[in-house]
DNA sequence: TTGATAATGAAAACCATTTTCAATAAGGAG
DNA sequence: CTCCTTATTGAAAATGGTTTTCATTATCAA
């Protein structure tokens, strides 16, 4: 494994200096938990994942960090209703483009894949006619569905 | 205008009772203020146009009141990520199936009515196969383009 | 009219996120 | 490689939207 020892790809050092931040350690942690996993992890997930490796590593920093990335696009930040919000890396190493089902009842997050190809067909068009309406430049989208899981909707 | 006064549409009533709810005198307020208004409130705005004729209506009421509508689909709830949640009335009256243009620089909403033929067309398809993979009740969704607005485009 | 209980308001509690500020470290210049 | 500017950091405190608590009030079925 050239890089030895869960090194991420570079480039990200590039990315960061090209905007005038800076790679640091606490950063670079940061995006390897995020691109370790597949799951869309809470602020305080990705501290206690960070911290088992950096344990001085700060809460603060990994707000700030998700707040960064999240401005520059790299990470999409969600919010299913539960009071904190979730952070996932845009290119995760198998990260399938995907949406999410939210039970309004128990909160569960069932994630799905299926009919992208459909979704890319509408989104081309709708960002590409939003955009020049108005000047608007996109750079992400989010798709949820709101509803009842099985469970639920077989209690109700 | 049978019914006077800025009364809302019956069956709201029938409807709470339904679900083993009582129609209050906040609750018609609250709905009241939703169904007059053609934008996404937060729950401290509606507070305050509540308040302006019911002066002891408590901002306690409104949000355990904005939940209860959006637990029943009523209402749907947004996060534009400034911290506050903003509420819509599904069905409110002059109010187009819509979703938001949200600039991630400065926070600015842009609302779109187009493109709801397409989207139709896909969130059919979409909905139909995850109800049935799933086994998933779709009740709502969301739909929110994340980007730059104009003058944030210039700026950089 | 009455009674069971859902709903309410005020104040306190909660808790995810942000701000403050002094200390630290990244990385371009020399 | 060393220096210096300044972006970054961590700890603690502050913030502020939302929720909980609890005694009081009001809805509505009988």
């Amino acid at each position: 494994m050239p890089g030895g020892r869960g090194m991420m790809a570079p480039g990200w050092g590039r990315k960061f200096r090209g905007c005038g931040y800076r790679m640091t350690v606490p950063r670079q942690a940061i995006i390897d938990v995020l691109s370790k996993t597949d799951k869309h992890l809470s602020a305080e997930d990705v501290y206690m994942k960070v911290h088992k490796i950096y344990p001085n590593v700060g809460l603060t920093t990994v707000y700030r960090t998700l707040e960064l990335l999240t401005q520059m696009g790299m990470v999409v930040k969600f919010d299913f209703g539960d009071g904190r919000a979730r952070y996932e890396l845009v290119h995760g190493p198998g990260r399938e483009h995907h949406h999410h089902l939210i039970c309004t009842n128990c909160k569960r997050i069932i994630e799905y894949t299926e009919f992208i190809d459909e979704e890319m067909d509408f989104l081309e068009r709708a960002e590409k006619g939003l955009s020049k309406k108005y000047n608007f430049e996109i750079r992400n989208h989010i798709i949820q569905f709101y509803g009842l899981c099985d469970k639920c909707k077989s209690k109700k």
